[in-house]
DNA sequence: ACGGGAGTTGTTGTA
DNA sequence: GTACAACAACTCCCG
């Protein structure tokens, strides 16, 4: 009898409870990853997502191989390279976590669910974080996140000696740098202790703003989307420096305690939101409230748009330069993530399902649980969250006022000063800008880039239009009615402000 | 952690 | 010193 640990979008050894009990059990034991080429072919997984997952690996085996054991990876997908497995290892029981992915791993797990019932093995999944699978009712869920992240995390067990199976190797990953992401345990567990030593104090202040997120964040999203750390580790790491900076005297906290309540408070939505794909996986694909079921994405010029908003060409600085940023780095701030969503689906009116993708391919700390309820959230599609549509021009002035984030992506206007630079299509000749061609023949040296394009839509009145639409349809009774429903299923249960306001769930940001 | 307008309060400059 | 306009800063509310 062997115990055969899968790894999926777990990949460490402490804190992780489908190894910690497998490796209780003293009976041989295999660490497996199973790489499955139908899910790298999925419309929302992209080739960075594979530069950071085998980044993740790489280390994973690393520290398996410290500890006398050996990663074995197999190819093909999962019911096969299982049912392949039992010819070799004739009993086994296979232990993972629960996983709240995408479409595609959820119909994969039921496969393999399926297949284990018709082979009578026995597969045991253990619940990943605070989120719990089959939820009756979010009432307690505050309490339960609580209780979890209390615990003591498993700690490393030690590990039987490997048994002698083959491993397939993997392709490498090509065209994209992760280094910088740290999605490996180690680097991970590196860049933690910069974030909580230094680097967080400006936490707080220092995210909203492109300019200053990169260093200020915990740049911790890679890793935990892949499980190199779980979310108790880190809760507990923030409790225990917190604690430590409760010990020094008031004067010497610096911005530590708010930035440290910051970070603590969404590493609790972390798991609030992955709570709600968890709960309704269709919100991957349809609209959490159906009121707006076909309101959009069916204009003639939508492809045109999508097109333009996808390669960072609306015109638009600030957009344009988010996204040209984030295709670059595989990573942007979550302002301008919402401001990026809240313009596909406000002022151009796109349907969010194709923005949606595209953005899940290009962040590189991809979580579906986070990503769906987070774009129908921008793009106001619950029902339940105020509608929050973000004027690009003033995130412009407010997060990048001398235009220095703008300047770093978008080199056509990079000349303009900074009381253009937010609206280029008022500086006195908006098109040129290059300088005049060169007084010899030959073909330039350098081909001359594209002019930057004029705004696409009219910023105001776009805003206008979809504001009027959005909160026309929320009017109705039948919206309120269907909304309370949505709220008493996925609502946050945190208290309203005080002052006596009506002790109902909060519809807001964080609901 | 939406934006913008309206209304309110506070500050400064001027006669 | 007083009166008051002009304007900034802030809160509240609604789309």
């Amino acid at each position: 009898m062997t115990e055969i640990v899968w790894f999926k979008r777990d990949l460490r050894l402490a804190d992780h409870a489908p190894l910690w009990h497998a490796a209780q059990s003293k009976r041989p034991l295999v660490a497996l990853y199973i790489f499955e080429p139908d899910l790298w072919r999925a419309a929302d997984i992209s080739p960075r997502h594979y530069a950071c997952l085998y980044a993740a690996l790489a280390d994973l085996a690393r520290s398996l191989h410290e500890r006398g054991q050996r990663l074995v990876t197999r190819i093909g997908d999962a019911v096969s390279v299982l049912e392949r497995l039992t010819q070799t290892l004739p009993g086994f029981t296979l232990h993972s976590h629960q996983e709240t992915g995408n479409g595609w791993t959820y119909a994969r797990d039921r496969e393999v669910a399926r297949w284990a019932r018709r082979r009578g093995i026995i597969w045991r999944e253990y619940q990943n974080g605070a989120v719990v699978r089959r939820l009756a009712s979010r009432d307690v869920w505050d309490r339960r996140w609580r209780a979890v992240m209390d615990q003591p995390v498993f700690p490393t067990p030690l590990l039987p000696p490997p048994l002698p199976l083959a491993s397939e190797p993997l392709p490498a990953p090509q065209g994209f740098d992760a280094t910088a992401l740290s999605p490996g345990r180690r680097a991970a567990i590196a860049r933690l202790r910069i974030f909580l030593s230094a680097a967080g104090e400006g936490y707080a202040r220092g995210i909203s703003s492109p300019l200053t997120a990169a260093e200020s964040g915990s740049r911790l999203s890679v890793p935990l989307s892949l499980g190199a750390l779980s979310i108790r580790e880190v809760v507990q790491a923030t409790r225990r420096r917190a604690g430590e900076v409760a010990a020094l005297p008031a004067d010497r906290r610096g911005g530590w305690p708010l930035a440290l309540r910051a970070f603590t408070a969404r590493l609790h939505w972390h798991c609030h939101f992955i709570q709600k794909l968890e709960s309704e996986p269709r919100i991957e694909y349809e609209n959490l409230h159906p009121a707006y079921d076909g309101l959009r994405g069916n204009a003639p010029g939508d492809a045109a748009k999508y097109a333009a908003w996808a390669a960072g060409r609306t015109g638009f600085p600030m957009i344009d330069a988010a996204m040209r940023s984030l295709i670059t780095t595989g990573w942007i701030n979550f302002r301008m993530r919402a401001m990026l969503v809240s313009f596909a689906s406000a002022h151009l009116w796109l349907d969010w399902r194709e923005p949606a993708r595209h953005l899940a391919r290009l962040f590189a700390d991809y979580e579906p649980g986070i990503h769906y309820p987070q774009v129908q959230m921008q793009s106001g599609t619950t029902g339940i969250n105020t509608v929050r549509i973000y004027n690009p021009i003033k995130q412009g002035f407010d997060q990048d006022p001398e235009g220095r984030f703008i300047r770093m992506f978008i080199p056509e206007i990079a000349h303009l000063p900074a009381s253009l630079i937010h609206t280029p299509w008022l500086a006195p000749n908006p098109t040129p800008a290059y300088p005049s061609p060169p007084a010899y023949p030959s073909p330039p040296a350098y081909p001359s880039p594209p002019a930057y394009p004029s705004p696409i839509v009219d910023e105001a009145e776009a805003r206008k239009a979809a504001a009027a639409r959005l909160y026309d349809l929320r009017k109705s009774g039948e919206h309120r009615r269907i909304a309370n429903a949505i709220v008493e299923k996925h609502g946050s249960r945190k208290r309203p402000k005080r002052r006596g306001q009506k002790p109902q769930a909060r519809g807001d940001l964080f609901a």
